[in-house]
DNA sequence: AATGAATGAGATTTCATTCAT
DNA sequence: CATGAATGAAATCTCATTCAT
């Protein structure tokens, strides 16, 4: 009995297993698909062309095309969420440039994913609220609570901590706009140290010369 | 015959002159509509009724729902372009303030066709190469190109100016997001003072407090 | 002024008895469709065809398939509670027949309405609860409390008049079953009467012969 | 040998008896999901799932979703036969009590069953051609057979057979109708034998009172 | 020029059936 | 035999565009 249940429980781990793994290969698919075209252009059978699976095979996987995206979008989770701990824990001006390199790395790695979700968050407001605002919301505290803190302590001069967290954001986002957009690579492993170094000075001490 | 013609002449003119309010009521709806659900998600008849026209009459001003999208494209060229001008002649401090102000008040005058310009822009790829990447290309020369002059007079540190050009729309950018994507309204006058200069002193000197 | 408003009114009743008419038509190729197939088994093509009209014209009238069927089943319902209004006043045998006679007419000029309310009725609950559930409620009420007083006045042996009402409407239902089913057309104007008659005859004396 | 074939033999039959049974849980479940949805509504899944079997394994015992219909309505034909060969050899009035308690209890036993067939055949040419028409097509015989010899006898008064024989038979049918829809339970042992017996003295003597 | 009903191509989704394991 | 993932034909529904009025 023992032996058979060993099997049995065997099998049906490799079903599972099966299941998982062509989940997510449509996921990938998917997010191919969804990031070249955006989700409302994007069709089921483009989709699953992709998959190299026939249409209705999607529908052993996902309750439908939305289901999909919320799937998609779901899967750029962890990632996102491990850089937001890692900023609220930034402690000098090496840690602010080897979060950015990290911020490179993720978004190479999820690339197609985070396009979607950014995508279809700039238009959809149930992705926006269900996966987007909930890691926003995390970085709108934390960046603008390690602004205030420096602040306080006299390492800053003194600004608006919001002000500041949406600029430096939107610093990164400047960076990574075009190759999000499909228009250029994703900068190379040297270029990303430079680019980190960069933006982390000019946020620090600006454009300007220092006249001494 | 004079006086007939002439008055044929002005019958005329009256006539273009209507078409041409209504195309731009036609456009002003659409602007409205796209920039709410994406161009995708907008259906001829939700753009006819907001223009409160008949579906078929869209025909007579445009010939199709992309044509559409095109010309409300168009609409924000004007006003982006001025800006973009003015973005290359920036002397000090205090036009470089002056132009973010700007930039919040064309942004204010023309959301729903920014928006919408930019949502498309950002999957397709005609959009972008046809409208955007037009007016992008100016900036791309003229914000580099006034800092590399600032890096060689030794104004501004060297950095390098591509860099800095992305970076410094980027902050913008991250400003005024939230408004563009109907999260918040934009600021107000005043505020909008308050937040160039921010801007523009943390571009200029950073962040980090003087320790002189 | 008053004679343009005149004009665009008239014009404006036209659109509307056209569109009326077009429904109508399309109402009644449904209710072919749906009475030769049963509702599950039409196709919203069948239904097109049947109604000489695109597939997509259907939902220029008509929302959805199960919203044909519902209008469908509206279409029973002003002749079938006149009948019943009349079901409520009997008086003698004389009206018993006229009754029955006047419920074989609607049969015929609703017959294939009545057979998809019928049909759909009995496995579809919404549209039972909906749409025969109501009128059979006011005859469930009506025709025992007809027989309770004649019970009452002497005129009737003591029945159930539930299970006398139920054994009444289950009598006319016998009769006409197989013309709604399809398999014979519905008996000829002479022949009603005749039909009727014996029912009453049956129901009132029953068949077993009068030994005096 | 002999031994051996033996032994075959027993678990040859074994497996046909095992065969056998499932084959029978297979349609209960279906008459069960049928009769509840109607044959059209259904789908193989959810046969399986009331079966508790996989959805692949029903084409081991059925060539197909139409081939459980089929078998279905078979397997109301058995005690329907009986009822009706009953019903030829009526005699008296407590014999046409006894049949109508019978048709009760038949009732009561394939309830799914008679329900699946009633609905299908309602609409299916095929269904009602080879299951129901057949049955039919003896107590259309046997039942005006019955009633003739009556009239002829002088035991009754002389009607139509073939009505009278439809309004016996729609009589019960009003009685046991809402069961059928599953809108009320079927009545209890004791309230079916009061229901035969008015139904059979309706039928042999009518509702009226005797006033001699 | 304005209207809006008609169109039909194309999208999403369902589900009976097959078949490799 | 049992399983359930894969299939694809067919169904419902949407909507940009046309066109008669």
């Amino acid at each position: 009995m023992v032996e058979r249940t060993e099997k049995s429980q065997r099998f049906l781990d490799r079903q599972q297993r099966r299941f998982e793994r062509r989940r997510q290969e449509i996921l990938t698919a998917a997010a191919r698909v969804f990031s070249e075209k955006g989700y409302a252009n994007s069709t089921t059978k483009e989709i699953a062309d992709a998959a190299d699976i026939a249409e209705g095979t999607l529908y052993n996987y996902f309750s439908g095309k939305r289901d999909i995206l919320l799937a998609v979008s779901n899967e750029t989770q962890d990632p996102m969420q491990l850089a937001v701990q890692q900023a609220g824990t930034l402690e000098n001006r090496a840690a602010m440039i080897s979060m950015f390199e990290k911020a490179f790395d993720i978004s190479e790695a999820r690339l197609p994913f985070i396009r979607t979700l950014l995508t279809e968050a700039w238009t959809d407001d149930g992705i926006l609220q269900e996966f987007l605002a909930v890691r926003l919301r995390q970085i709108a505290h934390s960046v603008p609570a390690f602004i205030a803190e420096r602040v306080a302590s006299g390492a800053f001069r003194p600004i608006d901590p919001a002000i500041g967290a949406r600029v430096a954001m939107g610093m990164f986002a400047g960076l990574i706009a075009p190759s999000l957009r499909g228009l250029e690579p994703l900068p190379s492993q040297q270029r990303r140290r430079a680019l980190a170094e960069t933006m982390v000075d000019i946020l620090l001490d600006g454009v300007r010369a220092r006249t001494e």
